[in-house]
DNA sequence: CTGAAAGCGCTTACAG
DNA sequence: CTGAAAGCGCTTACAG
C-alpha cells in the first residue's frame, strides 16, 4: 500500500517538486504555464495521488485537526453537541478528534495531553471537576481552547455558555405563578459552576418571590442516577401527590424520574406538574408534551468553533465569554 | 506558544536527539548510562516536552488515528458504537476521528478521502447506499478498513454485523405463536442489505411459518421518518386497532412509532402489541417495558477494533465476516 | 554506550 | 516561469 507522493508527479511529470506543491495548492505568487499546470493534475489523478496532511503539517506546523472532549459521547446532549460541532468545524476545514472524560479529571488530562501530541490546533472542551490545573497550564501556553456547555470559576478560558441562571429564575417564576404546594428542584450534587447556576437561579427566584411555598432540593450523584432519583422522588412525593412541581436540571434527570413517574401511574400534569432542562427524544414517548428549557446548541456549536478559529489565527486568547440565551419552551406538562 | 521539541532536550542535556529518542521510546535495543537516562527524564519534565506524534507519523507511517463513519453521531445507536469503539481504540493506543456521512453517498466519499489524507491507520465506516466504488478503491489500496453494523453486497470487506436475518426471523416466530390477527413490520424503504435482511427475516418466518395470518409491510423513507410513520400507522390501524402487532425494525422508527400510540393513546399489549430493533433510553418513558432486540454493541466495537488493528499490522485484508448474535429480550409490550 | 546522518512528504523563501 | 535547498520533529540503521 505504498502511497504516491508529490515526488512521484514531479518525477513523471519531469519538473521539481516544488513546482508540483506550487501548482497543487494554487498559490498565486508564480505564474506557471498552463501547459505544467494540466499535466501534472493530470498525472496527479492518474496515479490516484493523495496529499500527505500529516507532512504537510509538520511543516506548517497546522494539523487542521480540532479535539473535542465531552463527559460522555454516548449521552444525547453531547453528541448532538458533537454533531453541530462537526458540521461547523468541516466547513472551516477542521476534522474533529473526539474523546469522553466519565466526568473524570485524569481521563480529562489523559485526552488533553493525548490530542496536543496529536497536535490538535486547538481543543472544545467540557471541563469537569478537577480540570482546573491542566487547563490552567494550556491557557498560559496560550494554547487554542474554548469551553463549551460548562465553565470553571478560577481559570480564565473562552467559554460558550447559555444564561443558566437567569432562564432558572424565570423558569422557577413560571412555576411559582401556578400555585403549587411544593416545588421539588432535581440536580445533582456537584461543584460544576454551571450546575450550580441552575440551582442558585432556582433558589434566588425562589426566595425573592416572597410566595411561601415549600420547596426541596434533590440532589444526586451521577453514579445510579436512576436509582437515587426513583428512591428519593418515591421518599418525597409519598402514594398520591398532588399539586407539587418538579423541575430536572437535565434531560438525564427527567428522564430517570419521567420514568419514575410512568412506572408508577403518577399523571403528569394531572397529579404532578414537570419542567426539564435539555431536550430528548425520549420526550416522544411520555403521555405529555414536556415544558423545557431548549439550549440553542448550533448557536454554542457555531460559536465556539468561530471562537476557537480565531485564536488559532490569532494566537490571541480573550478569556471572552459568550452566553447564549436558552428558551422555556411551554407545552402540557405544567397545570 | 513554541513548543519544545527533543531538540532542546538534547542541547541541554549535551547528547545526540537520537540518544534522547532512544531514552524516551525506551528502546532496549541499546543500553544507554543511567546516568544520561534520567538527566533526559528530568529536563523532558522541566521543559514540558510534548511529543510531536505529527513528525513520529511521518517517519513511522502510522499515524495512530482511526477513522470513524457513522450515519450520524446524534443518533442514539451510533453515538453508543462510538463511545464503545473510543473506549477500545484508546486501549489499544488509537484516537477516533468522527464523521457523519447523512446517508449521503458523496459525503461519505469527502469524509473518506479527508480521512486520509489525515493519515488515519485505518477506518471502521457504515457504509451507506452508493458507496460501493469508494470502498472499492480503499480495498484495492489493501487500505485497512472494517465495516460495522452495515454491510455491502458486493465489495469484500471485513464486517462485524449481528445476525439480523436470523434475529427478525425468531422475533417473528415470537409474534407468530401469539396469534395476533394482524403483523405490521414497520422498516425502511431502502437499499441496505443488513436491513433487506431484516426485512427477508420477517418474510422467511412468515411464508414458512403456514400461518394464515395477514400482514403488512410499512416503508419509510429516511427524509421525513415522524410524520410519515404516524400517517400510515393511522392508516393501517384505524381508530380501535385490536389484537395487531407492529414490529419496528430500528429504535428511531420505534420511537416515532409508538409516539404516536401514546399520542392516540392506544394502549400496548392491551390493544396492540410491539417490538422493535435496538435499545434507546426512550423506552424508559413508555408505559409499558418495551420487548426489544439487543446488539452487543460492545462486543461489535471490541472485534471491530480487534480487526482492524490486525488490518493494520499485517496489511492483509480477510473479508472476513464475523457476525455476532442479537437477542431478543422478552418485556412486557407484547400480550 | 553514544553520535552523525539520512529521510519521512511536504512548503516556501530565495535565486535565476 | 521554474528549481535547488533548507527545514518541520522525529526514528533508526550504521558506525565507532
Amino acid at each position: 500500500m505504498k502511497r504516491t507522493s508529490i515526488k512521484d508527479i514531479a518525477r513523471i511529470a519531469g519538473v521539481s517538486v516544488a513546482t508540483v506543491s506550487y501548482v497543487l495548492n494554487r498559490k498565486e505568487g508564480q505564474r506557471i504555464s498552463e501547459n505544467t499546470k494540466k499535466k501534472i493534475f493530470e498525472i496527479a489523478e492518474t496515479i490516484n495521488y493523495t496529499p500527505n496532511k500529516i507532512a504537510k503539517s509538520l511543516k506548517t506546523n497546522k494539523s487542521k485537526l480540532l479535539g473535542l472532549i465531552v463527559a460522555d459521547i454516548s449521552n444525547e446532549f453531547y453528541s448532538h453537541i458533537a454533531r453541530n460541532l462537526e458540521d461547523k468545524a468541516l466547513k472551516l476545514g477542521y476534522t474533529l478528534i473526539i474523546g469522553s472524560s466519565d466526568e473524570n479529571a485524569e481521563k480529562f488530562e489523559k485526552l488533553i495531553e493525548l490530542f496536543s501530541q496529536q497536535q490538535v490546533d486547538g481543543m472544545i472542551v467540557a471541563p469537569v471537576v478537577g480540570s482546573e490545573h491542566i487547563l490552567q497550564k494550556l491557557v498560559d501556553k496560550n494554547y487554542p481552547i474554548v469551553t463549551i456547555d460548562r465553565y470553571l470559576k478560577d481559570v480564565k478560558i473562552p467559554s460558550i455558555i447559555v444564561n443558566n441562571r437567569e432562564i432558572a429564575e424565570s423558569t422557577t417564576d413560571f412555576l411559582l405563578k401556578k400555585k403549587f404546594d411544593k416545588i421539588i428542584y432535581i440536580g445533582y450534587d456537584t461543584k460544576l459552576p454551571h450546575l450550580l447556576d441552575r440551582q442558585k437561579g432556582f433558589e434566588t427566584a425562589i426566595s425573592e418571590s416572597g410566595e411561601n411555598v415549600k420547596t426541596q432540593s434533590i440532589l444526586v450523584g451521577i453514579e445510579n442516577i436512576t436509582e437515587e432519583i426513583q428512591s428519593k422522588l418515591k421518599a418525597a412525593l409519598g402514594i398520591s401527590p398532588t399539586n407539587i412541581a418538579l423541575y430536572f436540571s437535565s434531560n438525564k434527570l427527567a428522564v430517570a424520574g419521567l420514568s419514575y413517574l410512568v412506572q408508577n401511574n403518577i399523571k403528569v400534569p394531572e397529579n404532578i406538574s414537570v419542567v426539564a432542562f435539555d431536550e430528548t427524544e425520549a420526550y416522544k414517548l411520555f403521555p405529555s408534551k414536556i415544558t423545557y428549557v431548549k439550549q440553542p446548541l448550533e448557536e454554542m456549536a457555531d460559536e465556539a468553533v468561530k471562537l476557537l478559529d480565531l485564536q488559532i489565527k490569532q494566537y490571541a486568547a480573550s478569556a471572552k465569554k459568550i452566553t447564549l440565551s436558552a428558551e422555556l419552551i411551554v407545552q402540557n406538562s405544567t397545570k
